[in-house]
DNA sequence: ATGGGATCA
């Protein structure tokens, strides 16, 4: 088992109310509770509360005001109320403050709206997707997810009813996060009046002020009363976090699994109450990790007898993520095997021991491939000190890393790299085109992609028709795909419904592509799973199988018992639902009728090839084992086993998109014709690919 | 012959 080593010890058994951020449920958590103590108070106890004049002081006189904060420091839910009281949202402006989490803006606003004792949804509002409580006229603080205010730009490009705007959780470098930032930075030019607040958690806050330190100097100007100075400010304000003590192996482990097994094991026997949260990569590690303790509860009955080991990912239903947070039998000590969702995404009260493997699973994309693959990668040291904080939310904590302290110090890096660089481009592009950004190449980014990628996107925005020669956007199908919020061959391929008349069906198609998937993931009932599947299958392939599931939870009256006994994941229809009924909307909006092609199905799937033309794939001859090749680039790859068309084999195929593990898999396939594919993109086929579809 | 880290619109 692991051995660790301990750098110093101190113990002080202190308990304290919980500064109120963003809980989610609390469990088995002591009171922390805001019963017997004034809001008032509460709010005044915050670290952030001392720093109430300097941060106005830096926001009335800088254009950029960058606030370094960790956990607990209560700069999100006071920061909005300091400028309010301070006069920033008079004259009907409004306050904006950005997450880059649903759950997060609405966690925060309704915390915001009890501080201030107003009812949410009128002073103090939110918007997220499918969901907007603010009221035009009286709404002063509005919280809102990066991605709503982006799309808020389409209608407002200078973004003008907002006197300031705050970028919270900078620091996770998101994608939307960082487009926003790159624009609000353009916005700055035209509106010196704009205050800006960005707020992260980590010590980069020097090249984000870097970034946005405009060098141009307005002489003459700086220092008076109504122009800010353009250098930004830069305030660090300490958290509220216990102290969490840190331990690390001596030497590297071969196998996290096994290690983070006996490290759970040796603390559940060495040490006080208090749950154990588990950081590995994925499913399968977690899965593996559940077992392993599970039987060790069973051999060891003494030890282990008083352990609830749970597991924790977004691809579990509802109930069982639930799970995680119902309270447990006294005496047992809870121990949630997680993903990373648990390191930002959820809060779990109770958390005393952090085991940190040391490792995620991050997206990474070759712009030469064009091919996005998920790879489990050391996580940064910012990944690690956020992993360890988990353990000192109640009280203090220990963190048990599974990797050497010389390891921490020089290998490890300081920040993860930017999603910007690790990601496929497209959706990204066309919404900087849509706001009328024409050079994609020279944009102001805080990280910037590399040309490679940018050149990509392009050139498949222009095989999509929504791009010219000239890289503008296209009238009227660029516009359309750019107001759809989807990814642009999804969009393209609604577009393709509309002349062939299955608008209907493709809308359905395009809400259940747009989600994670639509299946439950339960451990050991594979089998029963795949054969829930064949009920619905279709011969043409998941994307028809998807419209049998739809009809059937129609039919079913929307039924979550329905969903159970067909191993349908429930919320994920409800999803479906919802962006099924924004989508006809915006399809109204842009003039496409919605038409139903009732039971033709070849119709379906020549707007499937309308978007999706370049993921076509062609049986290998003589294949005995199920090879295909991409047509665009010959790349060899399999269809994925969950698909309804897995050993079907068909000659001609199109993927919704790849996963690579030991081999690519096809995801998401659709049996096709070739000669659709020179009708839907001529120009890609007959001048990349003259001879390789038969004509 | 075999499998989806987390988000957002």
């Amino acid at each position: 088992m692991a051995q660790f080593w301990k750098p110093g010890t101190e113990r002080p058994p202190l308990l304290d109310d919980d500064e109120g951020s963003i809980l989610l449920y609390s469990a088995s958590s002591s009171s922390s509770g805001y019963g017997y103590v004034s809001i008032e108070k509460q709010r005044q106890r915050l670290p952030v509360f001392k720093y109430r004049t300097a941060i106005l002081y830096l926001v009335e006189t800088h254009a950029t005001t960058i606030v370094v904060g960790e956990t607990g420091s209560g700069k999100t839910t006071q920061i909005p109320q300091f400028l309010k009281e301070a006069g920033w949202a008079d004259g009907g402006r409004v306050i904006a403050c950005t997450q880059p989490r649903r759950l997060a803006v609405q966690a925060v606003a309704s915390r915001v709206a009890e501080e201030m004792g107003v009812k949410l949804g009128e002073e103090v509002g939110y918007t997220i997707r499918f969901e907007d409580l603010t009221d035009r006229d009286s709404t002063r603080i509005k919280f809102l997810t990066d991605g709503v205010l982006l799309r808020e730009m389409m209608e407002d490009p200078l973004l003008t009813k907002y006197s300031v705007i705050m970028v919270d959780e900078a620091h996770e470098r998101s994608i939307s996060t960082d487009v926003l930032l790159g624009l609000l930075k353009k916005i700055q030019r035209r509106r010196p009046e704009l205050r800006l607040i960005i707020s992260s958690a980590t010590i980069e806050a020097k090249s984000m002020a870097a970034f946005f330190h405009t060098s141009k100097k307005r002489r003459g100007l700086e220092g008076e009363d109504c122009v800010p100075k353009t250098e930004p400010a830069i305030l660090s304000v300490e958290g509220r976090g216990f102290n969490v003590q840190i331990f690390y192996v001596e030497e590297p482990v071969s196998d996290y699994i096994q290690a983070a097994v006996s490290t759970v094991m040796s603390i559940h026997d060495q040490e006080p109450m208090g749950d154990i949260l588990v950081f590995l990569t994925g499913q399968d590690d977690i899965d593996a990790a559940v077992r392993l303790l599970t039987e060790e509860a069973q051999n060891n009955l003494k030890s282990s007898s008083g352990l609830v080991v749970l597991p924790l990912y977004s691809g579990l239903s509802r109930a069982d993520q639930d799970l995680v947070f119902s309270p447990i039998p006294r005496g047992k000590r809870k121990v949630v095997i997680s993903t990373n969702i648990a390191e930002t995404s959820l809060t779990l009260e109770g958390v005393s021991y952090v085991v940190d493997s040391g490792f995620s699973k991050q997206r990474f994309y070759n712009p030469i491939s064009d091919i996005e693959n998920l790879v489990v990668a050391p996580i940064s040291k910012a990944s690690a000190r956020q992993r360890a904080g988990r353990a000192g939310r109640v009280r203090p904590g220990k963190c048990y890393r599974l990797y050497s302290e010389e390891y921490f110090v020089k290998e490890m890096s300081a920040e993860g790299i930017p999603e910007m660089q690790r990601s496929n481009l497209v959706s990204c592009v066309i919404q900087l085109k849509a706001l009328g950004i024409d050079n994609i190449l020279g944009f102001d980014w805080p990280a910037s992609p590399s040309p490679e990628a940018m050149i990509r996107a392009l050139e498949v925005l222009y095989s999509l028709g929504v791009l010219d020669e000239d890289a503008k956007l296209t009238s009227p199908a660029g516009f359309q795909v750019a107001e759809i919020p989807l990814d642009p061959m999804i969009s393209k391929m609604i577009l393709a419904s509309n002349q062939l008349g299955c608008s209907e069906e493709i809308i359905t198609i395009a809400a259940i592509l747009s989600i994670q998937s639509i299946w439950i993931s339960v451990r050991g009932q594979q089998k029963d799973l795949d054969e829930a599947k064949l009920r619905f299958a279709a011969a043409e392939g998941d994307h028809v199988t998807f419209l049998n599931v739809y009809k059937g939870f129609l039919r079913s009256g929307k039924s979550p018992k329905w969903c159970n006994k067909n191993f349908v994941n429930y919320q994920a229809m409800r999803k479906v639902v919802e962006i099924r009924e924004q989508l006809k909307r915006t399809a109204k909006r842009i003039g496409i009728v919605l038409k139903s092609c009732e039971s033709d199905m070849q119709v379906v799937r020549k707007a499937v090839t309308a978007g999706f033309f370049a993921n076509a794939c062609n049986l290998e001859a003589f294949s005995h084992n199920g090879m295909y090749k991409t047509i665009r680039s010959s790349q060899e790859v399999y269809i994925h086993p969950s698909s309804v068309l897995f050993r079907v084999n068909p000659k001609w195929v199109i993927y919704n998109s790849l996963v690579s593990t030991d081999r690519q898999y096809m995801r998401n396939v659709i049996s096709i014709d070739p000669s659709w594919l020179i009708e839907a993109a001529p120009h890609f086929y007959q001048h990349h690919h003259p001879n390789s579809i038969p004509h």
